[in-house]
DNA sequence: CCAAAAGTGTTAAAGCTACACCCATGG
DNA sequence: CCATGGGTGTAGCTTTAACACTTTTGG
């Protein structure tokens, strides 16, 4: 009875880039599935834990430290062997935190999660999943603390919101809800930019994940 | 760079058992941490894929087959050395339909989720993880479904989700909310049981599992 | 006819949705 | 003083929570 198989990580990243949310993909060199975009991802090494090896991922990446990671899923078979498992990641990070790597051959690039094209593996069903259970927790958690810089104002956390789930909110009741949950609190700060009232700065009450 | 893991497969098993919830348990005999008692699982063969071997290892355990069985979670570095992962799930099973091996030397015996003895490797961290998720899921999915018969009343029904909510529901308002969220539907049938009036039977609408 | 569990409806409270006006600032 | 986005309150509606009596059956 063999038991050896590879192991690899897999990293889908998100960022709410000009408006619309959209996914980190690279452009495969090797085979198999040479020439497709492919959500970035490698072997494990077997010596840091698999959170350490999503994490370093990530931050190859992007350059992003302060982000939202959490595990959704493993698979296997998805090589035609099944001697290969892929442990799924998704990550939300701050677009104004991220420096792609432009100089390597694969291109890093960002992609609107409803206009993808025909990914490598089974790519396209796993960014659906991450996709469905980032709108699921929205709703109940702080999973969007990684797409907002530390301080925010509520019009751009409704922003974001907005853009993920992809239909308007009320914006009385949306600030409601958000501070009475208390899921963000004010920092007492706030910012001047234009010609109207300056908008009081908030914070997440807490930065860490909410899992279940 | 070294890559070929160990790949374990872990399920927690749970059932209602003697009106509590409670979870399937072997005794290892083999080492590291012989003597203790742990969740089953054993050595991914790299043939079948995750999900049928968790399906194996759970039916080997039981003889149950009609289940709801989900992934729960991947995780490294469980045996002191980095070079495993242990892919875990959770099922729920009918408790009239287990036949539990009891020829093995292992002997699997039923422990109530909230009378844990310290078990190997981190399964009480795992079993814990796995009740919280079937108690938030019991409010908004079918999940149920696997620890009940194909056909049930709405009293066992209410039953099992007091048992593993740990707390009572009233009669009345629980039936009316099954009911108006199109979780389950009228068989048309009744079962007679003693000294009073005959309860309906009902069947969920689908049994197929939901997930995010 | 008695005991035992099944079945059913109403009322009050809470939460959610929809909606319009005043406020602070820069130019 | 005007334009711009920030900030706030309320009324109607829907949803949830609490609660007691009638029905069907077996003995």
């Amino acid at each position: 009875m063999k038991n050896s198989p590879l192991v690899a990580t897999i990293v889908s990243i998100f960022a709410v880039v000009d408006g619309r949310l959209q996914v980190l993909l690279v452009h495969r060199t090797g085979e198999p599935e040479s020439g497709k975009w492919a959500l970035p991802g490698g072997l494990w090494d077997c010596l840091e834990s698999l959170n350490e090896a999503a994490t370093r991922k990530l931050v190859e990446e992007t350059g992003a430290n302060d982000v939202y990671l959490e595990q959704l899923f493993t698979s296997s078979g998805l090589d035609a062997s099944q001697e290969m498992i892929a442990v799924a990641y998704f990550a939300l990070v701050d677009a104004n935190d991220v420096r792609l790597r432009q100089e390597e051959s694969w291109e890093p690039a960002w992609f609107p999660v409803n206009e993808l094209p025909s990914l490598a593996f089974d790519n396209n069903r796993l960014i659906d999943q991450a996709v469905d259970r980032i709108r699921a927790k929205l709703g109940y958690t702080n999973i969007a603390f990684g797409l907002l810089p530390p301080e925010f104002t509520i019009r751009e956390l409704q922003n974001t919101y907005e853009t993920i789930l992809g239909s308007p909110l009320d914006r009385r009741n949306f600030r409601r809800r958000m501070i009475t949950t208390d899921l963000i609190e004010p920092t007492g700060k706030a910012r001047r930019d234009g010609a109207h009232r300056p908008a009081q700065l908030f914070r997440f009450v807490s930065r860490d994940p909410v899992f279940l």
